[in-house]
DNA sequence: GCAAGGTC
């Protein structure tokens, strides 16, 4: 019988936790100890069906919206193992070695939101365990911290007094309740007569379409306002103006005009050629910052054309054969034991990802990246060192995804490599118009790269040319910016600023970020073009059906978390804030069924369209003879094109302002799948 | 079929 079972939320944990203190069992500090493991949440509540009363089972298996709010006193709260194949037989494992222990120490993840208090009491109740119960609060896996964590234990035997238990059950409850409102929104678009699959919202989903609607809105409704604005300029082409806070709306209408005119006659108040005054120039420093989450190394990697599902699966590929470290960490720095093996490995990872040796000089830590606590530690390469890029494929179930791999080492290998750089020098220069002092610019001067010359987002900042002597008026013409394109950099970047919390982790951002981007998925939401977002037709479904509601507002939140504070501290009921559900549901439910409308104008009526019947060409692919469309949009194919194509050539023809090259190639549509022209800038 | 949070 061991005094102690150590409960900890995944393999990795279990491991390191072993080799903190000497074994999967053994004795630790005279006191006996089995260590076992979860794989994140083992237990899920069960449907909502299976969690009322049998006359209710109908109600609660209905879509219809007659049947919501729901009342949620019905529901027992009932948990179920999640599917997976082994869930089962980890739960039977943990039970056996209960059963030949004293205590439950529960080691999962130590984190502020206390989900692994939460999933550590789900697999307590499941087990069936009403002994003693303690919590140990671990920094990070290192074996001095994970001693230090299991000398200072917290008896928590009591559930009902774990603050951290209490406000992560609340939030799996509010979340679940939010389903309700995809039945309401997929129901009103299907009795509409639209074909959906499902119309998903919920309080992170709903925010991001939000977010993708209002900006795909704010560029179709910019309306360009040109402005002339009196400025200088020198014979260098540096630009002198007056500085103006950029919502000082009055300073601004008194500079800006809107008519040209005007410009010009203001213009001529002002005397030209007139002379140039250097002002300062100082010698400034940026350090490096440069470690990434996993939601940063999807916005990044986008653009290379992976999807987020890829970049999800083969990191995790990687992250398990030991070559990168644990993607879905919170961590943005590490502690000192990480940077120490960094810098042990530094040499050859410089070697595998192109970066000069030379540049790791700073191999001191600094104190804004290397802390005392990290759990897992920012992402990073792993503690095994491939001998070559090409042996990350060694990790990978699918061959095609060795050029991702490869894109995922280098980019986490730079960046981690770039703290051990120098920090970027650089002067900035500020001068003014010497007749005017009120015009004036500043730019900056690289000195020393640095670190950048190991990692740099986009391009290296470039000298500008030298201030020039002289300086004529002129009238620049300017215009109120056109709003840029959503990408994922901009709306993972959002949900992390929003409010004092953000809105999900890094890791659900990206994971909820490949499930809406694959076209896979049942929630097809989202297209993604290169790291650029649009909404598929049902997103925009979605997103219109949800405008003005609590769900797509990121307040919903804002407002959950700091009831889930007030919990864990024990100030406010959980169910008064499983009861705020309610309130957003009565509040969302009328608004849903309103803004029908707006669907209906912003998509069409549902009627089904006939497509006219387009004329068919035969061609052979891969030897098998097949047939395509004659035209390619405006484009009818020649003769010529369809005989390179069915030999299996790739073609280049003029297309409107452009040319397009592509080959034949299998598409889908609608789970139906053909042979066709597949342009190269289509391709996967 | 649905959420968001873990995990593989």
């Amino acid at each position: 019988m061991a005094e102690y079972m150590i409960l900890t939320e995944k393999k990795s944990a279990a491991d390191n936790f072993a080799q903190a203190l000497g074994g999967m069992s053994g004795s630790f500090d005279g006191h006996s100890y089995q260590i076992v493991h979860a794989q994140g949440h083992l237990m899920e509540l069960a449907e909502p069906k299976d969690q009322v009363s049998n006359d209710l089972k109908d109600r609660y298996s209905s879509w219809e919206p007659e049947n919501m709010p729901w009342n949620l006193a019905d529901f027992s709260w009932k948990k179920e193992p999640t599917k997976g194949s082994n869930i089962r037989k980890l739960l039977s494992q943990i039970k056996k070695v209960s059963q030949s222990s004293q205590a439950i120490v529960i080691a999962t993840d130590n984190d502020p939101s206390g989900e692994g208090e939460l999933l550590a009491w789900e697999i307590i109740n499941a087990i069936g365990w009403d002994g003693k119960v303690y919590r140990e609060y671990h920094d990070d896996e290192t074996p001095k911290s994970i001693v230090k964590a299991m000398r200072n234990l917290k008896d928590v035997s009591d559930q009902s007094q774990d603050g951290d238990y209490l406000k992560a059950n609340v939030r799996s409850k509010w979340d679940f309740a939010s389903m309700q409102l995809t039945r309401l929104a997929t129901s009103y678009i299907r009795n509409a007569g639209y074909y959906v699959k499902v119309v998903n919202q919920g309080r992170l989903k709903s925010v991001m379409l939000s977010m993708v609607y209002q900006r795909e809105q704010a560029i179709k409704n910019y309306v360009k306002k040109p402005y002339f604005e009196v400025k200088f300029q020198d014979d260098q082409g540096h630009v002198y103006a007056r500085k103006v806070a950029k919502d000082d709306e009055e300073q601004l209408a008194k500079i800006r005009h809107s008519d040209k005119a005007m410009a010009e006659q203001e213009l001529q108040q002002y005397q030209s050629p007139v002379h140039v005054k250097r002002l300062k120039m100082e010698n400034k420093r940026n350090m490096p910052k440069t470690l990434l989450d996993l939601a940063k190394v999807d916005a990044l990697l986008s653009k290379k054309g992976y999807s987020s599902n890829q970049i999800k699966n083969v990191y995790q590929q990687l992250y398990e054969a030991g070559y990168v470290s644990y993607p879905r960490t919170e961590d943005k720095v590490i502690t000192s034991e990480q940077f120490n093996e960094l810098v042990q490995n530094s040499k050859e990872i410089a070697l595998l990802v192109g970066v000069n040796v030379k540049l790791l000089t700073h191999t001191a830590p600094r104190k804004e990246l290397v802390k005392d606590s990290a759990t897992h530690g920012a992402n990073r390469p792993g503690s095994k060192v491939p001998a070559s890029l090409d042996e990350l494929g060694k990790a990978l179930k699918n061959k095609n995804d060795l050029q991702c791999a490869k894109d995922i080492y280098c980019l986490l290998g730079r960046t981690a490599l770039a703290i051990l750089g120098e920090d970027y020098l650089y002067r900035v220069v500020t001068a003014v118009i010497e007749e005017y002092p009120a015009f004036g610019t500043q730019y900056n001067v690289p000195a020393n790269y640095n670190y950048k010359q190991i990692y740099c987002e986009g391009e290296l900042p470039k000298a500008p040319k030298p201030l020039g002597k002289q300086a004529k008026s002129i009238v620049a013409e300017g215009a109120n910016p056109k709003p840029s394109k959503p990408t994922k950099a901009w709306l993972f970047k959002r949900l992390a600023n929003y409010g004092k919390y953000g809105i999900g982790t890094g890791a659900t951002q990206q994971s909820t970020m490949a499930e809406l981007t694959s076209a896979k998925s049942n929630s097809h939401l989202l297209k993604d073009t290169k790291g650029v977002l649009s909404l598929t037709e049902t997103g925009l479904m979605s997103a219109v059906i949800a405008r003005g509601t609590m769900i797509a507002s990121p307040k919903a939140t804002e407002q959950l978390f700091r009831g889930m504070d007030a919990v864990g501290a024990f100030k406010l009921e959980p169910q008064k804030v499983l009861n705020s559900i309610n309130t957003v549901i009565t509040h969302d439910k009328p608004l849903l069924q309103q803004n029908m409308a707006l669907v209906e104008q912003t998509i069409g009526k549902p009627e089904k369209k006939q497509y006219p019947k387009r004329d068919k060409v035969d061609v052979t692919y891969q030897g098998k003879p097949v047939q395509i469309n004659a035209k390619w949009g405006e484009h009818t194919w020649t003769q010529g094109e369809l005989t390179e194509l069915s030999a299996g050539n790739t073609i280049t023809f003029d297309y409107k302002k452009g040319q397009i090259t592509g080959q034949l190639g299998e598409r889908e549509y609608k789970g139906h799948k053909f042979i066709a022209f597949v342009p190269d800038f289509d391709k996967d």
